[in-house]
DNA sequence: CTTCGACATATCGCCAGTCTATATATTGAC
DNA sequence: GTCAATATATAGACTGGCGATATGTCGAAG
């Protein structure tokens, strides 16, 4: 069987997405999985065990980073680009454009196969 | 280390290449693998040991079905859609549709913050 | 005639990444 | 006091793509 609750497009988009959504401005982990719910009109529901380690691994190679606020009883942790972050947000977003672009370019045809060069 | 040939775009989207390209006619698996590469100006290197994999998963799930040619002494295994396969290629391309659009105005808004509403 | 590179299919084992389930703790509402 | 929402985290299972490897045909070059 296949499920899994979003419907497996974006399983090579997640980077790109919360790098996105970071470039926002900083935010805890929760917060960013509202907002990248809300974003797409409830379309990708990234779940807490897709998050964090998602999080873990994107800090470990420091795209992004971290602070702890335990100021309130409800430790939170703030993420937020680094400048490499950055960059390899619109690197990626870029390349991400171009898959994009040329996948369309493919369906396109099959909508509208080529009507056999004149 | 990332690596890998492509650029882990197409994770999730391998399905929907190939049956895009099986809707322009029958193919045989290396033959696919060219043009697919071909298609996408060289962006798409689908990879021997991914496509064929792929396409024994395709063919259990009945989204494509394959004959042997063996007139030649090149054995050769076309592939071609299916009905259901037509169908599935349809509804893929429109959730597809869906989530780049999605992805799109995250990155938009990377691009072009949205200018707080007047 | 042999050898080399393109053609053609297939499988195995590795590994990265996603999901489910689970754990833990705080907080506000009822 | 209990429950749901908030908030983070990890372990284990599973999937799927990739590199390596195997097997064999065929045509061209030498």
């Amino acid at each position: 069987m296949k499920s899994s609750s979003n419907s497996d497009w974006m399983k090579g988009s997640l980077d790109l997405m919360v790098l996105s959504v970071l470039a926002g401005g900083s935010k805890y982990g929760y917060l960013l999985q509202q907002e990248l719910q809300q974003a797409s009109g409830g379309l990708v529901e990234l779940q807490a065990g897709t998050m964090y380690p998602l999080l873990h691994r994107l800090e470990s190679e420091e795209w992004i980073r971290s602070r702890w606020d335990e100021t309130t009883g409800r430790r939170r942790k703030w993420y937020e680009l680094t400048d490499a972050g950055r960059n390899r947000l619109t690197q990626q977003a870029r390349e991400w454009q171009s898959y994009a672009d040329c996948i369309r370019a493919l369906l396109a045809r099959v909508i509208d196969p080529v009507p056999r060069p004149a």
